[in-house]
DNA sequence: AACTATATCTCGTTT
DNA sequence: AAACGAGGTATAGTT
């Protein structure tokens, strides 16, 4: 990879035409020939960019554009799909290379698939006398996330988050009024289950009269004993 | 905005859990505090980052961690949010910092937009005896681009695109679908004007008996005489 | 500020 | 390969 920080115009031209006037910035050049123009600010979103597969040639610059201050252009072109990012460097402010090599790659923990195997498994957490009924129980409008019967026989619809927001709840409500249409299961109440329940969820959720269930993932990894489950 | 290779791995915890494993990365520290850590390769999207508004701090180095040969923790947070990125630093491989100050940002030039405002001024083009009837002509699912009528007063819907693709097709559909069910238009037929047609795009057009028409972009704005409209 | 629609969306999974 | 859905979506425009 090498990047650069220079004064630089780009233009884009492809599935639209975009313009970057002459600033600083950072010019970063892949391994795979992909480029991404920084400014110092802003998202993780480049400015401007050319994604892989591409080629990267150093063009020729004219007359006129020396005469504009231009010292190099760069062109990045997919000749596949005719996108092609011109760039105008009119002064390099500075340069590194370094070969990074091939990344091993981000490891997400899946910790909501995680959380909800658990608490199948751990189900007297809801309440005593708490059966599970099933996992990604099917509905028409998607899989809640478990199903179970209270003490007392009545369905209890779970939905699991890491982080209990207010998406969650407006997805469980959506849930329960699909599931109490339904005289074979209906009266459905509904749990919310998060390791973190913001407070806004919390307040929407209780005034639907759904109930909100904190989970402690630390505790509940300590009480999934692997070697329970291997003897 | 400094830029770092450098040996690291990288944890990060808030809507999700995520980990990269140790690899030499490229490390964008940007002023507004927000980071990006890139692999040389991919997208222009990185492994994993933060968003501005956080917080950059170089934490203490644990005996265990030193002991494993990490050098610095780099701690990225959003108190707000709850997300959190750390950063450990096994070796720094290249540094170099930059001030590059506010940027002038994108300019898109809108393309499109001018391809259709240049169409209905230019509408014979679309064939001799063609009269708009208005631009941005109003439906209940949004706006067709352009509608006109034929020398023998039939409604055409046309949808126009810089580059035409399937997207665009099933939209002019749509539009055409819901406009000949209305008995004051129909019948409506349709054409798909761009300044390149794909393929695929023109067997589905012409499939469904939308005609293709390609626009020479150039020729428009040579022919949309600036003094005419002045002067 | 909240909501909506878009994106040179990206990215993964499934058909 | 194409279609579909989700995203730590981000981002721009509108109410």
């Amino acid at each position: 990879m090498r990047v650069v920080f220079a004064e630089c115009s780009v233009d884009y031209s492809g599935r639209l035409d975009a313009y970057l006037p002459r600033a600083p910035r950072l010019i970063m050049i892949k391994a795979d020939g992909s480029v991404l123009v920084h400014s110092d600010g802003g998202s993780y979103k480049p400015l401007n960019w050319m994604s892989a597969p591409c080629t990267f040639t150093e063009s020729e610059v004219l007359a006129e554009e020396a005469e504009a201050g231009v010292t190099a252009v760069w062109l990045v072109a997919n000749a596949k799909t005719n996108d092609a990012l011109s760039i105008k460097i009119y002064e390099i402010l500075g340069e590194m290379e370094q070969q990074l090599g091939q990344d091993p790659g981000l490891i997400k923990d899946g910790v909501e698939a995680h959380l909800q195997e658990l608490l199948a498994e751990q189900v007297d957490l809801v309440g005593s006398g708490t059966r599970l009924v099933r996992r990604e129980f099917p509905t028409a409008i998607g899989p809640v996330d478990l199903m179970v019967k209270d003490e007392d026989g009545q369905h209890v619809a779970i939905e699991v988050k890491r982080r209990g927001e207010i998406d969650g709840v407006e997805q469980l409500t959506r849930y329960l009024e699909l599931l109490n249409r339904d005289p074979l299961l209906a009266p459905v109440s509904g749990i919310f289950a998060a390791q973190e329940i913001k407070p806004q969820a919390r307040v929407l959720a209780e005034d639907r009269g759904i109930r909100c269930l904190v989970l402690d993932y630390g505790a509940m990894k300590g009480t999934d004993n692997v070697e329970d489950r291997l003897f």
